[in-house]
This record gives C-alpha cells, sequence and structure tokens, in this order.
DNA sequence: TGTTCCGTGTTTTTT
DNA sequence: ACACGGAACA
C-alpha cells in the first residue's frame, strides 16, 4: 500500500534493521549523532505502511519541541494517507500523556478531571505552606530539601504515608509530617505536582486491569525515545502499556543520561533486554554529525566512565580543526574571548549567528556573557529559567483563567484576589479562605458571599463580590471553552446548563464595567509590529489598544482562549494605561504576546479548551520554545543543548567547581556516580558541534560577590593531546595535582589595557561618530531597540553611554562598537 | 492598605 | 551581586 522505498530511501543497513522490526521488543542503542531521530520518525512511517492503524501507535518524547518535530516529519512521511488520519498518531511527552491520560480517566484515577498542573514556583509555595501547617521551620527543612524527598519517593510510587513507614529517623518524620500536609494542600488545590502526574497513571494502570487493557490494546506500538533519562515511573508506565502486546520501542544512549539527579535510573536501558526477554538490540555507531577530531576527543573523555558499556563511535566526517582550549583571568575576559571567537567566525569563517551556540553548566554563567556580547554587538537569544511564562504579569493571566477553571485553585487565588490591588489584604483573604473552608464551597463561591463574611471591612466586602461577579460573568460567557470544571461538580448536566442564554440572566456583567470597552479585543501583535506599536515617548498608545486597527481595514476579532483572555484582561484591568513607564510597555507587550499565544493555540486547536491550553502552557519548557531565530547566537544549559546540533559550539567554565559541579566531588567512600554524569554532561556538550569546538574557562571567579580562584577542569585535561590546542592567559604556576599545561603552551595575546576587547576589525562597517551623544537622546541599537541616553562619557574611542533601553533595561555600551543610530535631537 | 527600603539567602541541571 | 521577603513608613 504505501511507498517503503521512500521509507527507506539513505538508511544505513542498521537503521533500516531498526526501522523495519515490526513485532516484539527493540532496543536501539544510538550514539551522539547516529541520525536516531531519524531512525524513529522513519520507523513511525513505517509501521504505517505495513498497515498499523496509526491510532495504535505512541510515540513518547523528552521535549514538547521534539515531539512536535516528530509529528511534523512523520506528518510529512505518511503523504499516502488521508490527511485525517496522519494527525492519529499519538505523540507527546510523558508528561503530556499523563496529563491527557489521566483527564480521560480522572475518575478512576481520583482526580478531578481539571485539576491544575502546578509549575515549580507554585510548588515551592506549597511546599512552603506545608511546612507552616506542620509547624517545622524553613531552616530546620529547606523547602527546596522537602521537594526533593517528596520528588523521590514520588518516583518510587510512595506517597507520605509508605514514606513515613519505611523512614523513621528524626529528619524524615519530620518530612513524612510536611509531605502529608504537601499532599493535602494539592487535594485543596484540586492540583498535582509534575510527579503526580507520571505517578498517578503509573498507579491507574496497576491498580485498574480495565482501563489498562483498554490502554494497552489502544496503544499497541510504543516509541520511547531518551530512553536513558526515564525514571522508575515512567518505566513502570511504559512497561505496563506494553505488556500485553510487547511492542515496544525504546531508543536512547547509556553516555547521554544526565537526568540522574532527576531520578532517572539508568538500569532502565541497561537492563531492556532483562524487562523485556526475546528484545532485539540494533547499535547505531556511525556518527553523521562531527570531525574526526571532535568524535575523538569526546569518545576519549566518555571512556573514563568506569560504569559504562563499550561502545566505539565512528566517522566518515573530515578530520577538522583541533579543538581550542581558551583561559582566561578571571570570567569577565573569558566572556571577552568568547566575544571575539564567536565574532571570528563570523568575519573571517563567514559563520551564520545562528549556527553557533554557547554553553554552560549553570544558568548564572550566562549573565557575564550577556554583557560582553551586548558590548561587541553580537547578537544572541537565550534559552534559560527566567523566562517568559515565569514573568509575573504573564503568571498572574495565567492564574485569573486557572481559577475560571478550578475555582478551587487557592495558589491561583491568593495569587491574584488582590491583582491589580482592588483592597483586599492578607487579613482579608485569610478571612475569604476560612470561611470557603467552613462551608465547604469554593474560593470565588466565597467571595460573592462576601457581605456575610464578619471583619472584612466595607471596601474588601465590595471588592470581593464584584470579583466574583465577574468571574461568574466570564465563566458564563465562555461556558463552552471551561466546561470540565461543571462535569465535576455538577451531577448530570443537561446541555442547557452551557447554552448561551443562561449568560445575561445568571451573572450580568455590572453596569460600571461599561467603561471597559470589553467587547473590543486587543490588537493581536507580532513580534515584528511589537516595535511599531511602541510610541518614542516609552509608552504604549492606549488609544491604539482601544480601538485596534481600525484604519487597516480588517479587525481581526479574537477566537476561544484568546478572546478569553482578553476579557480577563479588560474586566479585571490588568493592563493599567496610566503608568507610561518603560517598564508597564513591557507588561503590556508580554501580555499582548499571550494572547498572541492563546490565538495560535485555538488556530492550531480549534476546539482546544480552557484546561488544555492551560496544560499546554504549564508543561512547555525552554527548550520548547527555542526558536530557530535567523541570525542570533545561543546561549543555553548543557541540559537544554541535548538533542541540538551546531557548527560551532563553545563550552564555557571548564573549572573544576563549575564543570565537574563541586557537589559532585566524590564523597569519601562513595562511588562516583555524580562525578560520571557530570562527565556525561561535558560529552553531551562536545557531541552537539559539528565543525568547530572551543572550550573556555577562567583562573577565578566571581561567587556571591568575591573572587574565588579555579583550576582547569580535569575533562580538559582528559582530551587527547593531539585533538586540542591551548591557549593560557597566564604564566601562572598551579597548585600540585590540579590538570596543568605544562607542555606546548601558547599564549593568548593579551588585550592591550583599556582597550576593548574586540579587535578593531570589528569597526569595520560602524559609521558612527562617538561625538554625537548626550543626555536624554534617544538611539536605537541593532539588538535592544530603542532607548534614552542616561548618562554619557566622552573619551575618545573608548567613549560610554549610560542608555535605558525599553524592552531590556539599563546597559552600559561602548559607543565605538554599539552601532547606535540617532533617532532624535532628544529634549 | 500599599509602598519602599533593607537584610538575608542564594546558584546546579528541568518535566 | 541580586532577588526576594519582611518590616517600617506613608
Amino acid at each position: 500500500m504505501a511507498d517503503t522505498i521512500d521509507i527507506l530511501a539513505d538508511l544505513t543497513p542498521e537503521q533500516i534493521e531498526a526501522v523495519t522490526h515490526v513485532d516484539g521488543p527493540l532496543l536501539v542503542l544510538a550514539g551522539a549523532g547516529s541520525g536516531k531521530t531519524r531512525t524513529i520518525t522513519r520507523r513511525v512511517a513505517y509501521l504505517v505502511s505495513v498497515g498499523i492503524a496509526p491510532v495504535n501507535i505512541l510515540a513518547v518524547t523528552f521535549t514538547n519541541k521534539a515531539a512536535g518535530e516528530m509529528r511534523q516529519r512523520v506528518g510529512e512521511l505518511l503523504t499516502f494517507l488521508p490527511g485525517r488520519q496522519r494527525a492519529d498518531v499519538t505523540v507527546a511527552t510523558f508528561h503530556s500523556l499523563c496529563a491527557r491520560l489521566l483527564r480521560e480517566f480522572a475518575a478512576a484515577a481520583g482526580l478531578d478531571p481539571s485539576f491544575n498542573i502546578l509549575d515549580g514556583s507554585d510548588q515551592a509555595k506549597i511546599a512552603k505552606l506545608a511546612l507552616d501547617r506542620a509547624g517545622i521551620s524553613a531552616e530546620l527543612l529547606p523547602p527546596a530539601r522537602l521537594l526533593s524527598a517528596i520528588s523521590k519517593s514520588k518516583n518510587r510510587l510512595q506517597l507520605a504515608e509508605q514514606f513515613a513507614a519505611q523512614n523513621t529517623d528524626f529528619s524524615s518524620r519530620n518530612i513524612a509530617r510536611a509531605f502529608a500536609a504537601y499532599e493535602q494542600l494539592l487535594k485543596e488545590n484540586k492540583a498535582v505536582d509534575f510527579d503526580d502526574l507520571l505517578l498517578r497513571m503509573a498507579m491507574l494502570l496497576r491498580d485498574n486491569a480495565e482501563i489498562r487493557t483498554q490502554l494497552q490494546d489502544r496503544f499497541q506500538y510504543i516509541l520511547i525515545d531518551e530512553y536513558q533519562d526515564t525514571n522508575h515511573a515512567q518505566f513502570l508506565i511504559c512497561h505496563m502499556l506494553a505488556l500485553k502486546h510487547q511492542n515496544i520501542c525504546a531508543t536512547g544512549d547509556p553516555d547521554q543520561s544526565i537526568y540522574g539527579w532527576r531520578g532517572a535510573n539508568l538500569g532502565n536501558i541497561l537492563d531492556f533486554e532483562q524487562h523485556f526477554p526475546n528484545a532485539k538490540v540494533v547499535r547505531l555507531e556511525q556518527n553523521y554529525r562531527s570531525t574526526k577530531t571532535i568524535l575523538k576527543a569526546a569518545s576519549a573523555l566518555i571512556t573514563n566512565n568506569v560504569q559504562r558499556k563499550n561502545k566505539s563511535l565512528w566517522t566518515n566526517n573530515e578530520q577538522g580543526a583541533l579543538i581550542k582550549i581558551i583561559f582566561a583571568a578571571d570570567e569577565r575576559e573569558e566572556a571577552r574571548n568568547v566575544a571575539r571567537e564567536l565574532r571570528d567566525m563570523f568575519d573571517k569563517q563567514k559563520m551564520r549567528w545562528d549556527e553557533m551556540a554557547v554553553l554552560y553548566r549553570i544558568n548564572s554563567l550566562s549573565r557575564v556573557l550577556e554583557d560582553s556580547l551586548m558590548e561587541a554587538a553580537i547578537p544572541y537569544q537565550i534559552v534559560r529559567g527566567t523566562e517568559f511564562y515565569a514573568r509575573k504579569e504573564v503568571k498572574d493571566a495565567l492564574a485569573y483563567m486557572r481559577l475560571l477553571v478550578n475555582p478551587s485553585d487557592r495558589v491561583s487565588f491568593e495569587r491574584i484576589i488582590n491583582v491589580p490591588t482592588r483592597g483586599i489584604g492578607p487579613g482579608s483573604v485569610d478571612r475569604i479562605i476560612s470561611f470557603a473552608q467552613e462551608k465547604q464551597i469554593n474560593l470565588v463561591e466565597a467571595c460573592r458571599h462576601a457581605q456575610e463574611i464578619g471583619g472584612l471591612t466595607k471596601k474588601a466586602a465590595a471588592a470581593a463580590v464584584l470579583f466574583a461577579t465577574h468571574m461568574a460573568a466570564c465563566r458564563a460567557e465562555f461556558s463552552s471553552l471551561i466546561n470540565q470544571a461543571e462535569d465535576s461538580s455538577v451531577e448530570n448536566i443537561d446541555g442547557a446548563e452551557f447554552s448561551d442564554d443562561i449568560d445575561d440572566a445568571d451573572a450580568p456583567v455590572p453596569d460600571f464595567a461599561a467603561d471597559v470597552d470589553v467587547n473590543e479585543p486587543f490588537p493581536t501583535v507580532s513580534a515584528s509590529s511589537q516595535e511599531e506599536e511602541i510610541g518614542l515617548d516609552g509608552a504604549i498608545d492606549a488609544d491604539e489598544i482601544q480601538n485596534p486597527d481600525s484604519s487597516r481595514g480588517k479587525s481581526r476579532s479574537l477566537h476561544g482562549v484568546a478572546a478569553l483572555m482578553d476579557r480577563l484582561l479588560r474586566l479585571f484591568k490588568l493592563i493599567d494605561h496610566d503608568k507610561r513607564e518603560a517598564e508597564e510597555v513591557e507588561r503590556v507587550n508580554n501580555l499582548l504576546e499571550l494572547i498572541n499565544v492563546a490565538a495560535e493555540f485555538t488556530t492550531q486547536n480549534p476546539t482546544g479548551t480552557l484546561t488544555e491550553y492551560l496544560e499546554q502552557v504549564t508543561l512547555v519548557s525552554d527548550v520548547d520554545k527555542l526558536k530557530d531565530e535567523r541570525g542570533a547566537v545561543t546561549l543555553m544549559t548543557l541540559h537544554a543543548a541535548k538533542g541540538l546540533e551546531f557548527p560551532l559550539v563553545i563550552m564555557i567554565g571548564l573549572e573544576e567547581g563549575t564543570l565537574p559541579m563541586s557537589r559532585s566531588f566524590a564523597k569519601s567512600g562513595r562511588d562516583d556516580t555524580d562525578m560520571e554524569e557530570e562527565r556525561r554532561l561535558a560529552f553531551v556538550g562536545m557531541t552537539r558541534a559539528k565543525k568547530r569546538l572551543i572550550l573556555t574557562g577562567a583562573l577565578s571567579r566571581m561567587t556571591r560577590g568575591y573572587g574565588e580562584s579555579r583550576n582547569p577542569s580535569r575533562f580538559v585535561a582528559e582530551l587527547p593531546k593531539d585533538c586540542i590546542e591551548l591557549f593560557d592567559a597566564f604564566r601562572q604556576s598551579r597548585p600540585a595535582g590540579s590538570p596543568g599545561f605544562r607542555d606546548n603552551v601558547q599564549y593568548y595575546p593579551r588585550r592591550p589595557q583599556g582597550l576593548p576587547s574586540v579587535t578593531p576589525d570589528t569597526l569595520r562597517g560602524s559609521t558612527t561618530s562617538t561625538a554625537a551623544f548626550h543626555r536624554g537622546m534617544l538611539v536605537r541599537h541593532p539588538i535592544f531597540g530603542v532607548g534614552r541616553v542616561e548618562e554619557y562619557f566622552e573619551n575618545g574611542d573608548n567613549s560610554k553611554a549610560v542608555i535605558d533601553f525599553r524592552k531590556v533595561g539599563r546597559k552600559t555600551l561602548v559607543i565605538a562598537f554599539a552601532k547606535l543610530e540617532r533617532l532624535d535631537a532628544g529634549s
């Protein structure tokens, strides 16, 4: 029926073996860069081509981005199928798959189908509350330690009770009590954490034979990617799903296991053949990605791990350049070295910015780097922890939606009941919450009856009632989007409950709200048009928002979640038009962007509910949002880089204490499991590089304000001498026993004092006159956008200006390199 | 009640 | 050095 020629085109014999193995367990041990993604994608297509129904195929990936890409590629390969069926293959991450199934089987899992999924910061809040409730001080048991203990326990499918039974020492008894309080709080909030998604799914499969059989028959062919990073709960889930039909295909690479700290169990992949007898094993050892030099160095490094299955990667690629190793005096100089190397690659090797990446062990290392990249006018994008969905205004807006779906969500309620400030202080909030608990009603319901709550000020009570009224209005208007919450609380709902006519009668929009034009949507902004929306005086034009695009003819109307969000922002006045500071402009832009995300969601998912939307935004990770941004260097952690590749990779912070991290130093008498994971992390980083690899470090690094002296990483010393060239800033002798560079040391030319780090070559093309700047004038920077000059220091070629950029805040720039464009004369 | 300022802890890595 | 939470003030 299908064109299997196409599906098997340009695959190696080993890859074909993996692709065409249809029935029975299969383990694909795929070395770095061995074409694994391609192999499993083709395998899905192959299964369909031999007549297996797409609905019976489940592919589990590590990130949502990987899932999206696979869905797309599989779709492209399945052109022989009608479009409708192409989308029937389930491609998901473990977490999103479990979330989906737990909603489907909520009753059996003992969950409310509209449960919230807590993100990291919500989890931390709950942990603090739990400690509070259990009467344990945060210094006796730090919230982070509690959370890690809970997470470990849940990975083993143990809840508070079993934890208490198994651990009886003093510290564990405290943890057990806090754990129980934590679980109680989750229940009250109708919330689950990330680990719960896995644990509850595993328990459901274990305890409910009927559902287990049903899902086994639904997912007859299962593919699991990045199998080396699965934890015990995930193992149990795939094991139970695959038990009946035994068609499980696991792919992974033990040498790339870097999530042991999160409970990943290397035994899952190492013992696959014991778990699934008669498993076929295919090894992919040819590397298509890197040069011989890079591959040789990475292989040499990983050979130092003892707990390891031997494996030899090889490649037909060119020999390639030596790996540069550059050590600097301190982290600022290291950052300048990085900027110069990037610039060189761009200027001399004609490499595009988006072909380069800088990788580091911990997020905090990106700070200095950003400064020097800005100074050198190198465009970059950062994939990091504090990003879009962690922004306060974004979390606030999402909390409104969560509360709408789930009026018992205390975390969201506490977050936004007084945002924007409406006179309901902490005391009033406590009273409302207690009232809700007493009367066994949800929090929004409690607000509706605020007049009956003793101890509230008139203002607070009125505000609470109004809040409830607005919530009810939204709920009514968008009932078709929100239905799941009703499902659980109302028995045998008839359709009329959700019909439109109930809106006005049940929950009228209060009159006073008429001053907000609730029917006029915000303009949706695309990234490119955002700049235009910002007036030169630094504030978004309120009229632009209120009367969007009438002049452009087509007035776009918002649908689905985007429309709901738009309504929420207006109804609850989440955008303050009076504040006209740069900060507020950014807030507004973030919220507009959030509307865009919602609109996008509705486009891709026309029948998507609010719950599904919220789930998506909670489960996306940083890497998922990594855009293929043309013309920007990518900065990210080594963990985030897994699965990616770049022609040039620069790894920074190659020091003892940073990579490897100091906590991984072998404790006396223990094995060095942690150290081996650090080595794998370095291995993953190195094998991301296709053409060029540069490793850098600093001999002194600022930590908590003061400089600490550092030694070069042992991993550098483990690289074969004929693969590397050393550059060393200083002749300093190093402490005995530290890996040193006594042989063949070339010295990096030191930068003359007082000169900027970037070579004068970079000045070519810059036509900026340094004399033309003064306080108050508006300028545009190619990367940071528009800003106002706050201070200007004239100093010849080294003139600097402090500029307050609307988007990125205040920066100090060297005029000669910053390529600033004058916008007006200022005032 | 809301805002500002100061002292404290904080840095692994993430679904 | 920085961000956050608590205390003091408006």
